[in-house]
Formats: structure tokens, C-alpha cells, sequence
DNA sequence: ACTTGAAGCTTCAAGCTTGAAATTAATAAT
DNA sequence: ATTATTAATTTCAAGCTTGAAGCTTCAAGT
């Protein structure tokens, strides 16, 4: 009897890299998207829609672990959004050490846009995906992330 | 009857955030476990991969494409590793547009040693999945690239 | 009250990344 | 042959990202 499955290691390897390049092929086209169509960035995207989804003021701290990227990333995005007038800082009342972010009339008007133009390209992007495969899908990633979590 | 399934395009939406943040923080673990326990970078670490795998010389073009990266950024990084002693450009004979890359004897000797450890993190870090959802996985990742392709 | 330690944010240098412009070279079309 | 077009790579500016260092503020412990 021949060695007929690779080996699980060998397995893991192999669709992590499927997956990376599944990833970096979908936010390539995303960001080429958002570029070409809404004059706007991967990363600014992603702060606003963090912000919009809040729905309330919310911590720097906050923010960062939510887009799991680094508080001077955190900053260096959000000091180019308040310059374009589309987030706001405010100092906390409470603790003098936080700053509370939100967007702004203008930042949450454009967001609104942004938002339906970019489902619009995931519709589009996914369109292969029916109920069936989103249901396997979330499955999977339940069980990736640990089935203890 | 109320509406009980979310819409085709919301759930769509909803998963490929859940891929999105899926895939963040295995490469944030990742980058980490190579900047602490190796001494390099994922950017460098996957060009190292590409042309260890390629097993011969490359054209740039070919890199930046294999790696879904413009081709200022392949050059960039080529010219780290090439300052490192770790990749060699050398001239095509049969078009002076093109250079070729491959990897150093000591380009060779090294990403040997950091495959092995990458790959034994990658299996801890997808322990919970056994061949059932890499037979899953492959099967959606396939359906999303396209039944056609 | 005072010190110590930790938390929240920013700053900074280095590296990563893109997209556009520039350079050089091959190919095609007059 | 000359010109135009296309291709391969590099260069460059701007923006993104990290990790470490620094600053201010809060919370505990003494």
C-alpha cells in the first residue's frame, strides 16, 4: 500500500497559502476598486467602517485591536482622515490619557456612499458563493479559530 | 413569515470579513514568529519561498506576479535580500531587459532552515483542522475562484 | 503624599507597498 | 533604416505598517 494522502503538516502549509493568495488576490482588486472608483484607500476604508459601525466615539486603543494593526498605524490613519475633515478627535472627559474618534457629518455621508459601492464589488467579487458554500465557509473559519473559542 | 435568511449579498459581505480578519491575524502571528524566532520578515521570507520553490532563476516579472505584488515592490525587496547575500540578479543572455534572481548558496542554506520552522508554526497554528476541512477548504476555495477557472 | 508601575496615545526610524514616470531594449510597421 | 509600439525593469514620491521609545496620565502600594 502506497503513501496515498500527504501528510496533514503538509496539508496545513498548502491551504494557508491558498487561502494568502485568495486574500491578496481579493483586497488587490478591492483596493484597485476603491482607488479607481471612490478616490479612497484600503486602510482609510477600513477605519471608517469601524468607526461607522461603532456607532459611538470610540477609544484609539479600540480602534487598533478591531483592525488588528499596531496604535501607530491607528494614528498615522487617523491623522490623514481628521485632515480631510472626515474624523474627529475628542479629548475624554473622564481619563486624560484617551482620545475618542468618530466620523464626522461629512465622514459618515461618505462612508454611506462608500459602503454600498464597495458590497456592491464583494457582491460581485463572491458571486460564486451561494448559501451553501457561505454556510460551509463559516464553519470552517468557527473551526480554525478554535472550536474551544 | 418574517425574513429569516439574511440576503445573498449581506452574507457575502459578512464572510469575506470573516476571511479578511482570519487571514490578518494568522499573518500578524506569523510576522511576529519570524521577526522573533528567525530574524526576518514575511515580505522577504516569501520572496525567499517563490524563488526556493521555483528552483531556478526567475525573472522579476514573474516574481512580483507569482507573489500578486507590483513590480517596484519585487524590486525592493530583491534588493534587500541581494544586499543581505541572500539573492543574485544576473542578466538574461538572450534579452538585456530582463534580470533573473535565484537565491545564494547561502539564500539556499537559510530559507532551508526558516521553511522549517515556518512550516512547523503554520501546523500549530491550524491545528484544528484535519483532513475533513482541508478537503472542505479546497473545495470552497476552488468553487471561489471561479467553477470555470 | 510619594513612588512605582502600568495604560493610552503619539512619535520616530526603518521597512513595506503602490502606482506613475523614466529608462532601456526588443519587436513591429512602415 | 526609421519610427512607433510594446515590454521589463528600476526609480521615485506618497502613503502604509510595524516595533520601539517617549510622553502624559491613571491606579496601586507604601
Amino acid at each position: 500500500m502506497t503513501e496515498q494522502t500527504a501528510p496533514l503538516t503538509r496539508r496545513r502549509l498548502r491551504t494557508w497559502l491558498r487561502i494568502l493568495r485568495l486574500t491578496r488576490g481579493a483586497e488587490n482588486h478591492l483596493r484597485e476598486f476603491l482607488r479607481a472608483e471612490c478616490d479612497t484607500t484600503l486602510p482609510r476604508f477600513d477605519v471608517m467602517a469601524a468607526l461607522y459601525r461603532a456607532d459611538k466615539p470610540m477609544k484609539m486603543s479600540e480602534l487598533s485591536q478591531k483592525l488588528l494593526v499596531s496604535n501607530g498605524n491607528a494614528t498615522a490613519v487617523v491623522d490623514r482622515l481628521e485632515q480631510d475633515g472626515l474624523a474627529i478627535r475628542v479629548a475624554s472627559e473622564t481619563d486624560r490619557r484617551v482620545k475618542h474618534v468618530t466620523l464626522s457629518d461629512a465622514g459618515r455621508d461618505r462612508f454611506a456612499v462608500l459602503a454600498r459601492a464597495h458590497e456592491a464589488e464583494v457582491d460581485k467579487l463572491f458571486a460564486n458563493l451561494g448559501h451553501d458554500e457561505l454556510d460551509m465557509m463559516r464553519t470552517i473559519i468557527r473551526r480554525m479559530e478554535g472550536p474551544s473559542q
